[in-house]
DNA sequence: ACTGTAGCGGAGGTACCCCTCCGGTTCAAT
DNA sequence: ATTGAACCGGAGGGGTACCTCCGCTACAGT
């Protein structure tokens, strides 16, 4: 009844360093990223990440020998947060949890496609990261469907794909983006 | 009842060189570009389009002397066969021929969103694409709305972002893409 | 306070990309 | 066939990004 309903694993150990100029330097590296991938997609300058986060360039390959290293923990690191978020919204209402949780996914995904792209499909951790969300998130469309409140006749991942291509698109403004999403929505309760 | 029933105009008056040789290089180009945009996304190398389209970088340069020339070029090239397929579907019932419409449009889009993306907003040939393509698929999701086949609370511009989103987005197969953007188009049912 | 070591920054080699410029080539009009 | 204008390719200068390497710094354990 309380607490977490299912388990929400920590998805990668992060090789966060002890000493104390170290963890700082962790921690800014990965603000830097999260802000540059946000910004200028997947390939954003390595040498610009480290200027933002005030550290040489050695630190940053030190504590990210890969640029995919630097990818898979800002996203695991996003994708913790959100399977948190799902936990949290287990006692709402069954359609009203779904579509908070879609919210609280398309903010995160609107900045983050880059990261996805790039990891899409070929590496561990995004293969890990895939099912802790879908554990996270998937029982909360089941719930909606086992109510009618949402139509049988699809899975957890049509429907994360169908927000995530949503949201990642440029709008007018957010209202469109709201009634689009609001519209699509709508297919997702009319199927029956 | 026969012919084109709205005007299709060509947006770009195309600066295609009048000698052979040029013609055929001009011609290369936009084909090595097209295809580099879909596979690199709007920052492909234009010395990689150069060699792809079997000319000197300098050959690139002086038929388009901008990356932007290049990218409203190809753009704005893809947006006058969409027009023209709008204007072969308008005998077809209203709902039917929206979606053939639609179907089309994702089929272009899916490879080309680097381009849109690179150009959105900051360009005068956008402008006039826009304003073209609304001008050929707008009265498709009109004649539907009228027919009571669509909800009348959504614009055009919705339907295209709605549409472009998803099939913007990676799926793990067609199928999953066709099912996910037919729970959509149920959305744009549903409304009423 | 001392000290060994984990951690630091950034110079610099390599690679690629952008874009200009010009000697040579090819077309088409006579 | 001739010829001159249009067009060609690619060398090369300038810039930026990637990544390695190493002399120096500052932390943490005694």
């Amino acid at each position: 009844m309380t607490a977490t309903p299912f388990p929400v694993s920590e998805i990668v150990a992060t090789r966060r360093p002890h000493r104390k100029d170290a963890a700082r330097n962790y921690d800014a590296l990965l603000d830097a990223a999260r802000e540059a991938f946000a910004e200028h997609g997947a390939e954003a300058s390595l040498e610009d990440i480290a200027r933002r986060a005030g550290v040489g360039i050695g630190t940053l390959y030190r504590n990210f020998p890969t640029r995919r290293d630097l990818f898979e923990t800002v996203y695991a690191d996003e994708v913790n947060t959100l399977c948190r978020a799902a936990a949290e919204l287990a006692d709402r209402e069954p359609w009203e949890a779904l579509t908070a949780w879609l919210d609280r996914f398309a903010g995160y995904m609107v900045t983050k496609r880059a990261v996805r792209e790039a990891l899409d499909g070929e590496s561990g951790i995004f293969q890990a990261c895939r099912e802790s969300m879908y554990a996270a998130g998937g029982p909360l469309l089941e719930r909606a469907q086992r109510t009618g409140a949402a139509r049988a006749d699809m899975d957890f991942g049509d429907l994360l794909r169908m927000v995530a291509g949503i949201t990642a698109t440029v709008f007018d403004d957010d209202a469109q983006r709201n009634r689009v999403l609001a519209i699509a929505l709508d297919g997702v309760r009319a199927g029956r």
